[in-house]
RNA sequence: GCCCAGGUGGCGAAAUUGGUAGACGCAGGGGACUUAAAAUCCCCCGGUAGAAAUACUGUGCCGGUUCGACUCCGGCCCUGGGCACCA
């Protein structure tokens, strides 16, 4: 064995050799236990950042760990290929999407390969290849057989001078990134999932997940948002239409003083043609982004449209009002304006002098008050001017009042979801082509299954300025496939979370070119362990768990769920700021593997922080790592050179010293072991292992006895550490007498005996704050224990009476004193 | 604005079930080795007072529960993620 560490004599020849073995192409085996580890597939923007770095380190040390823990481990890598960025350059370098993302795509796998990640290779796909979007269309063409994509129209942000539609990134201030021209909403028809069919499961099904993290349940729960309320309908008068309205609140109802209406609602259309006033408002409020953000921090505007609503109940008048932050996609686009007890109701109702009423008083118990003057009062409590319901509370008139618009027929109980159907056209070039043909007479039909895929034109000339495929004729013009009249085919794409929403179940079988999924989905799925960014939270995992719900009910599948478990890493930082290029604050990883290897960068990026908290890079926590690797392999270096030692030791002929060693040893394997399957704290895990090697090297001896225990806690430090250092791992474990890959060697277990101590340390507390501590024997009776502790701190209890002595077993002793 | 996190030494962090706050590492200081430097090894290292023993104080802020709170509860401040066309 080489003296010195030099990573880069031993890094290349192991990633070539894990290459040409092909280590981690895996088969289905019904015999073994599988273990599906992924990570969210990277987007090939040109090369690998930190963030990649840190996710696929993660994901490469848990596949690692369960291969070594004798699972069938599949760990696949692919690329999500479509998406803006490869326009924006296409733009920027005269060069085709295509042409930019198989050149990032080839030099990111040569990164990869370079941090030492195993993957199954075999399997690898790319969303932007026909043989993978085929199945997309083709499952597209089946759910709009089964009715569950449709098409209507809805709003996007519209850059009036670059006559094009942008993404919410590209509209900054309002205005068109790069015309700088004020950003229009525009309603055009664009394709639906019927999510909203699966939002109840959706929902469900969280209880199920229970290797998640509580905050994205949490998260997705409240996206979902399944709320119990009523739907009413108020007549408006001189007018044949009903207004239709959601509520949480029916226990309000009578202190409504306006209705609120989108500036999208057909009735604020029907008045903007005899309104100048109107119609102007509502121009005004169609120069916003369609962000939720921006229409939520906004200044609340209205205008009153002169029409009237007769409350369901008393029959009384109430003003129907135009308002900007009515969300047309949200409930029936209208609301009931109850200024006394809704705070956005109330800054409205005092902005344009609308009365505010109030019908509910705190309950009797309440510490809030209630003061209409101040701001609107929120809580439940009893009804009050509220005639016949008066004195009811917020459950008793939830009823009395749905079942008073029941009667008169103008509303009832119901439930509501905040979650809408997802959009997925997409007016871009570089996307899956939606597989419909559209007619003269506007409807649509699905493009036939022989038919697919429908390529995307990849030889295009890209201006940046819409898709080029909307201008070539020899793309979309086509017939009807039932009467042969002239029809087009659909020109837009779709969403990119299209793709990335089911590529997990395509690993499974990437190969099969007669089927979306085959038999094999079944075996692996579902994920085992799936690992990716926080910021996919709510967006990329909510759709993936419909997809996956989809596909079961198409019957390629038969699990429930997509991931059983999750762990989402946080993101990296420098000087406190997301690494990103536009902060200029990037590092880049290559730099780093030509300089210390990858171990080095793998041990920093597990050693910094645990994997779900932000890590702070630092260029001196990665000397600090590669320090460490140094030490490792010099302890290593020195014991081998000492003359080598074979057999077991005897632990009970061990010194004091070499005892301790021993139990720190078995310590060390069961901490680590669960640091990494059950608490994925891999920081505490290399800290643990520290300490190992520290007490190592502390022990000097020269006896073959306490040799062999130095030998295999130095063994054994090296394997617990493979998974994340596996260069290093593999030469040490050889150096180490053993003739075999340390990644097929089996994960270490305790000796529960070993940990077993005689003496322990008790703590002694007087009145909660620590006084002193003493060693005794581990089978000392609680009294002896007390009186013990009693006896270290009387110079803190003297003249006092004690009030209570508290023993924590095997702890610590708590005096009270007073 | 709404939803979800986070806030502990000079820095990254640890404390797993309410029980010794700061493990492990980085930076810094002192020492050993060396002609010298690098590398390596040893010691110190939250703050205040003290020669020291030790005492007081300390986990964003204010309050509460408890024998005991980084940990639980209420209120606030700040930072970050998401908000449906960035991925």
């Amino acid at each position: 064995m080489e003296e010195i560490y030099q990573p880069s004599k031993i890094e290349q020849a192991l990633q070539e050799y894990w290459q040409s073995n092909a280590t981690f192409e895996v088969q289905e085996d019904p015999d073994k236990e599988k273990y599906y580890c992924l990570c969210m597939f990277p987007y090939p923007s040109g090369k690998l950042h930190m963030g990649h770095v840190r996710n696929y380190t993660i994901g490469d040390v848990i596949s690692r760990f369960h291969r070594m823990n004798g699972k069938n481990v599949l760990q696949p890598m692919g690329w999500d290929a479509f998406g803006l960025p490869a326009e924006n350059a296409a733009i920027k370098h005269q060069v085709p999407p295509a042409n930019w993302t198989h050149e990032n795509i080839d030099y990111m796998r040569g990164q990869l390969q370079r941090l030492g990640f195993v993957y199954d290779w075999s399997r690898e796909l790319a969303t932007c290849e026909p043989e993978y979007y085929r199945w997309e269309q083709w499952f597209f063409t089946k759910l709009l057989e089964k009715g569950l994509v449709y098409k209507k129209n809805a709003v996007v942000n519209w850059d009036p001078v670059d006559q094009t539609v942008l993404a919410n990134e590209q509209v900054i201030d309002g205005r068109g990134w790069r015309s700088g021209a004020l950003v229009e909403r525009k309603e055009i028809p664009q394709w639906f999932m019927k999510i909203t069919d699966y939002a109840q499961e959706l929902l469900d099904d969280l209880e199920q997940l229970d290797q998640w993290p509580e905050q994205v349940k949490t998260m997705q729960k409240n996206w979902i948002g399944r709320s119990e309320g009523t739907n009413l309908r108020f007549e408006v008068k001189d007018h044949q239409d009903e207004l239709a309205v959601y509520t949480t609140r029916p226990d309000t109802l009578l202190g409504v003083s306006y209705v609120g209406i989108a500036p999208q609602h057909p009735l604020a259309t029907e008045v903007a043609q005899s309104s100048e006033a109107v119609a102007a408002f509502i121009q005004e409020c169609n120069t916003s982004s369609v962000a939720e953000a921006d229409m939520a921090t906004m200044e609340k505007k209205g205008i009153d449209t002169g029409l009237r609503a007769i409350h369901p109940i008393t029959q009384e008048e109430v003003p129907i009002w135009v308002a900007n932050f009515v969300l047309i996609d949200y409930g029936s686009g209208a609301v009931m304006a109850v200024p006394g007890h809704d705070q956005r109701d109330w800054e409205f109702a005092q902005k344009y002098s609308l009365p505010i009423k109030q019908v509910i008083e705190p309950l009797a118990d309440s510490e809030s008050v209630c003061d209409l003057n101040e701001s609107a009062y929120t809580e439940k409590g009893i009804l009050i001017n509220s005639g016949e319901f008066d004195g009811l509370n917020f459950a008793q008139a939830f009823e009395a009042i749905n079942a008073a618009l029941t009667e008169r027929g103008r509303g009832e109980k119901t439930v509501n979801f905040r979650l809408r159907d997802w959009g997925v056209s997409r007016q871009r070039y570089w996307g899956a082509p939606i597989p419909v043909i559209n007619r003269a007479d506007g409807s649509a039909v699905g493009i036939a299954e022989d038919q697919l895929p429908q390529r995307l034109p990849t030889d295009v000339e890209f201006d940046g300025v819409g898709s080029p495929i909307k201008k070539m004729p020899e793309f979309y013009e086509t017939t009807d496939p039932e009467n042969g009249e002239a029809a087009i085919f659909e020109t837009d794409t779709f969403d990119t979370f299209m793709e990335s929403s089911w590529y997990y179940a395509r690993f499974c079988c990437a190969d099969n070119n007669e089927a979306m999924l085959d038999e094999r989905a079944d075996y692996w799925l579902p994920v085992d362990q799936y690992i990716g960014g926080i910021e996919h939270a709510i967006l990329h995992l909510l759709y993936s768990r419909f997809f996956h719900k989809l596909m079961r009910d198409v019957g390629l599948l038969n699990s429930d769920e997509p991931f059983a478990a999750l762990l989402t890493q946080g993101m990296v930082l420098k000087d406190g700021a997301k690494m990103s290029k536009s902060k200029g604050n990037t590092v880049d990883p290559q730099a780093l593997i030509d300089k210390y290897g990858a171990d080095t960068v793998r041990l920093f990026m597990m050693f910094a922080s645990p994997p779900e908290q932000s890590l702070e890079w630092s260029d001196q926590g990665v000397e600090g790592a590669n320090r460490f690797l140094r030490k490792l392999w010099r302890s290593v270096y020195e014991f081998v050179s000492a003359g080598d030692v074979s057999g077991e030791y005897d632990a009970k002929a061990l010194s004091s010293d070499g005892k301790k060693l021993h139990a720190k040893l078995h310590q060390t394997i069961k901490k680590v072991s669960d640091d990494i399957e059950r608490r994925y704290t891999f920081n505490t895990a290399i800290a643990a292992v520290m300490e190992l090697l520290n007490e190592t090297n502390r022990l000097a001896t020269n006896d073959d006895n306490e040799r062999l225990l130095v030998k295999l806690c130095l063994a054994t430090a090296v394997q617990l550490l493979s998974p994340i250092v596996p260069h290093i791992g593999q030469t040490l474990w050889q150096a180490l007498d053993n003739d075999s890959q340390v990644l097929d060697s089996v994960w270490p277990t305790h000796d529960e005996a070993a940990l077993v101590s005689d003496e322990m340390t008790i703590v002694v507390q007087v009145n909660g704050k620590l006084r002193a501590k003493f060693e005794c024997a581990t089978d000392l009776d609680a009294e002896s224990i007390k009186a013990q502790a009693a006896a270290a701190v009387t110079s803190f209890t003297e003249g006092k009476t004690v009030r209570k002595v508290i023993y924590v077993p095997g702890k610590l002793v708590n005096i009270v004193v007073s």
